[in-house]
DNA sequence: ATTGGCACTCAAAGGGCAAGACTGCTAAGT
DNA sequence: ACTTAGCAGTCTTGCCCTTTGAGTGCCAAT
């Protein structure tokens, strides 16, 4: 067990580094802290924190620095989560203000996280995991082209055109549109697919070709995998804090590129005690990102999470003011989704 | 007049130094390139370029370097844009080969364009601006809810929820969208505005409320800023050739951050002889992009231009070939967009 | 107009040196 | 058993100096 002081110890190398971004050693430790004891305790208590992997000198005349594990215990026991200024407060009450489309308001709490915060700002679209057909619509936009538009629950909309490859017949896509609609509205869309099987069969051969391309892009727009979907803002950010990631953003920003890595990664990550659920460095099994740390925190609709939102920077970063402006944001979004 | 083989000597400069990276000398020009005279009447002919600040010596005993009006002659009259090759052209093949809808396309090309050049690339999201109204659609989602979607001629299909904040009267949301269709369907975006004022004094006084409600979405809408929008891809490639950008990508990052900056920009690009808009380090407003080049082109839909794409890199960059490659996925954008 | 030759300039790289920051250890004190 | 002062030892950082080499600019000769 580590003593007591130990871990005060370590709470301040956190901070000081933190804040500095220069090694910390015993001697600024006591001046900048009042731990009653002189340095040369200290130094002590940094050799036992050494030992068990939380902090690590850089060479061997130079101050400590946390290691992810440090940071990691940090985390879970020694920070308090401090509650957003108010200042901080009307950012957000901003972003909610006036009523706003989907899309704005996501992009609006990204932007504001990214402010907030000084880092990558992540927010990923609601999944329509839960959601319910609200409407089927099929529209004839050209002599041989349907428009298909399925609206869900949670007020989203996709479109797809259909190119139908020959005349479209206005009165088969009315009755098309409306046994579509009798089958699907008020279903859940994970039952889409196996509700369509078999639904070809109840037309005439001769218009089996059209309804096939209506059921497979309808299928599509349902397929999962097109719901995913990620804003992002701040990039900049990375390009301030560049000697953080041992000087080469390249790694960085290629995971970032990769939207696909994020979504990812952000699905793997459950919410811990805070609410918030935090990856430290090589903590998350992206290679590129192991000098970064990850939060996020699920925002919800009707209860149940429906998408995340998450913050990526250095290893080096203010966790407790992060952490709360990611949860904070996450509940933002949450109930200005219970508006919608 | 800059004699002739003054010219070449730049065009060679140009071509070596986007190749090496190194400042060019003298020399090294005589021994890579068949000029038939010295060393030391190449030097007259750069001392000549560097009067006409075509080039320029980092400090005095260096090779010498372009400056953005050197690359700007060459890119004007000295190279030749080169046709891509066939496994670039295969890129392109692929991405347009199945159908899909605007969304994938762009996000596709985008991808592409930024693979083939090792830049960032851009695409804008086509404008409205000549875009005619499809259907205007009014559905109830809940008990005083609205979705209002419309949908363009060009298949875009913008959706917004309306809050009424009184229990939807059927009957009349029906009559309201068949007013709507009566009045918008077929008519330039441009003009909505316009064709709709007065439309609330159609209505009894007691449905004013929500009939302005609904304007007012519709309005918002059709908001031109509301279309501008961009896709990006391939960030990471400016960490790649982080050291062309004087050591710092912050200005870079910041611009691309502000998707606004890139917006004006693009607008205010016209295509040259080439089908390519090009501005070089400073010749670009934008303070922090003067380590930069932007290459734009527009492309079209039914003989005018929507939209533009475009590709962002250091002034050092491979002019031909990615002028070829904006022009072609300019053109690949133009025929994908006429399927469908 | 071109060329060889040469003096000159300057950045980059490397070595050596001093300063400074910290540690780790020891021996003494509480 | 814990704490402390003191000190030797280590290693980075910054600085200055020198050397090296690439490249120029100019001049006189062709």
């Amino acid at each position: 067990m580590i003593p007591e002081r130990s871990l005060e110890v370590l709470r301040a190398i956190v901070n000081d580094y933190i804040e500095s971004n220069e090694p910390v050693g015993s001697k600024s430790l006591v001046e900048r802290h009042q731990f009653g004891v002189s340095a040369a305790t200290i130094r002590n208590d940094m050799a036992l924190l050494e030992d068990e992997k939380l902090i690590h000198a850089p060479h061997t005349s130079a101050g400590r620095v946390p290691t992810d594990k440090g940071y990691r215990l940090f985390v879970d026991q020694l920070q308090q989560v401090k509650p957003l200024s108010s200042a901080e407060k009307t950012v957000f009450e901003n972003f909610l203000s006036d009523s706003a489309d989907l899309d704005e308001t996501l992009s609006r709490a990204v932007r504001s996280l990214s402010q907030l915060t000084n880092q990558v700002a992540i927010v990923q679209y609601p999944s329509l995991g839960k959601a319910k057909v609200a409407t089927v619509e099929l529209i004839a936009v050209a002599d041989t082209r349907l428009l298909l538009i399925l609206v869900t629950d949670s007020a989203r909309v996709q479109q797809h055109v259909i190119e139908l490859g020959q005349l479209v017949d206005l009165e088969f896509v009315t009755e098309l549109k409306s046994r579509l609609s009798a089958m699907l509205v008020g279903q859940p869309l994970t039952s889409v697919s196996d509700r369509l099987s078999g639904f070809i069969q109840g037309f005439q051969l001769d218009k089996g070709v059209q309804v096939q391309l209506v059921v497979d892009a309808l299928l599509d727009q349902v397929d999962s995998s097109r719901q995913e979907k990620i804003l992002l803002a701040g990039t900049a950010n990375l390009a301030r804090r560049e000697a953080d990631f041992a000087g080469s953003l390249l790694p960085v920003l290629e995971a970032i590129d990769e939207q696909v890595v994020l979504l990812k990664l952000l699905a793997e990550m459950q919410d811990d005690a805070n609410g918030v659920a935090v990856r430290i460095g090589t903590e998350n099994s992206v290679a590129g990102l192991s000098g970064a740390t990850i939060l996020a925190s699920g925002y919800e609709n009707q209860g149940s999470e429906i998408a995340k939102v998450g913050l990526l920077g250095p290893t080096r970063m203010n966790y407790s003011q992060n952490i709360s402006a990611v949860r904070a944001v996450a509940r933002y979004l949450t109930r200005a989704l219970s508006n919608q």
